[in-house]
DNA sequence: TATATACTTGAGTGATCGCTCAATAAACCC
DNA sequence: GGGTTTATTGAGCGATCACTCAAGTATATA
């Protein structure tokens, strides 16, 4: 009986987690994303709800395909390499959106109102920590790393790093791969 | 012949970097403005001219009190230490309007929009990260830390990995004087 | 004290914000 | 093909945005 969408619902959310991820919460208007999605605003509120919902499901596919490419990085080339090569996979990505983390962003921008997103951005951060303390502890069981180190502050002093590099690559007189290069040698040690 | 303003022009371009710091750009209104600096909006665009003009204002004196801080910091406690409690400075102060930096947030809130505030941020960050460079090399002639490393390396890693610090320490579930004393250590090695 | 010169007030500007909803069009089951 | 269900359309909602301006008030000089 139903009349079936004339969209991809996943593939609109991919573009408005680009649009996100670009411009910001409150940088993106729904004019924004009724041109970016080719959406009337009766079509958009009926698929999502809110901006606010989109925004949300942009996130978490933000941090699963994080966590997917982190996880398909280990898998062909180890922990430690994958640690070392997965900040060049967004920094060396011409078209992507932005070099900062979308979850960082979120986090700076909403925390301050006690908006729902910073929460949900905080979350899938601790989530991305604790895939890092994996990674480090089975490059420990490996021999690859100094086994006496713990791996939860190495995973947390990672991520610190990272999304130290990744605001600092926003900068245009700033040579993104040069410190990012200079990032991946000094994972591991220390 | 004139009359003198009712305010300390000074004081209201500090109380408005603390909102501005705490808020963001966009997170900020005209109505939070006028109720934190007790203006009615005739006086605010007498005064200022825009929003934007009092946020150039506001993130100049950001950016100078700083400079001024860490200045202060190198002449009583030489240039290493000084690298090292600078980023306790802000993050053991319960009443700072964030953690993270103003300046980053600045240039990850407008970059996206080539807006011309962007510009200012990104330029405030060089000159700190030349501060960083000097007292880097400071520390070299007085035989503090390695003087074959590069100076201006040494800064950009540390005011990155200080940016990450930074964001890190503004979520609710992580220690962030911890992280900021390992970060302390970590200054001057390497 | 008179006057010139600012500062202050606050109602109100047009534009844009996120969002609603009644009307219309399209696709499925029987 | 008829009937049902859902997707799509787009004008327009109230609220808020940054901002303006004419009128009123206070202060320094003459």
């Amino acid at each position: 009986m139903p009349r079936k969408p004339g969209y991809d619902r996943n593939d609109l959310i991919n573009r408005a987690r680009d649009l996100f991820w670009r411009q910001g919460w409150a940088g993106t208007s729904l004019k924004d994303l009724e041109a970016e999605l080719q959406m009337k605003p009766g079509s958009f509120y009926a698929a999502f709800g809110s901006k606010d919902a989109l925004y949300g499901l942009a996130l978490d596919q933000y941090a699963s395909d994080g966590a997917a490419r982190l996880h398909a990085l280990a898998g062909e080339h180890g922990p430690v390499e994958a640690l070392r090569r997965f900040p060049l996979e967004v920094l060396k990505n011409p078209s992507a959106p932005a070099r900062a983390c979308m979850l960082s962003r979120t986090l700076l921008e909403l925390q301050a109102h006690e908006h729902p997103l910073a929460d949900r951005a905080s979350d899938h951060l601790r989530g991305m920590e604790e895939q890092f303390a994996t990674l480090f502890t089975e490059a420990q069981s490996r021999g690859e790393i100094d086994p006496t180190l713990d791996p939860k502050k190495l995973a947390r002093k990672y991520q610190s790093d990272l999304m130290g590099l990744r605001v600092t690559a926003e900068r245009r007189d700033v040579d993104a791969l040069a410190l990012a290069s200079e990032f991946a040698e000094t994972v591991g040690r220390t």
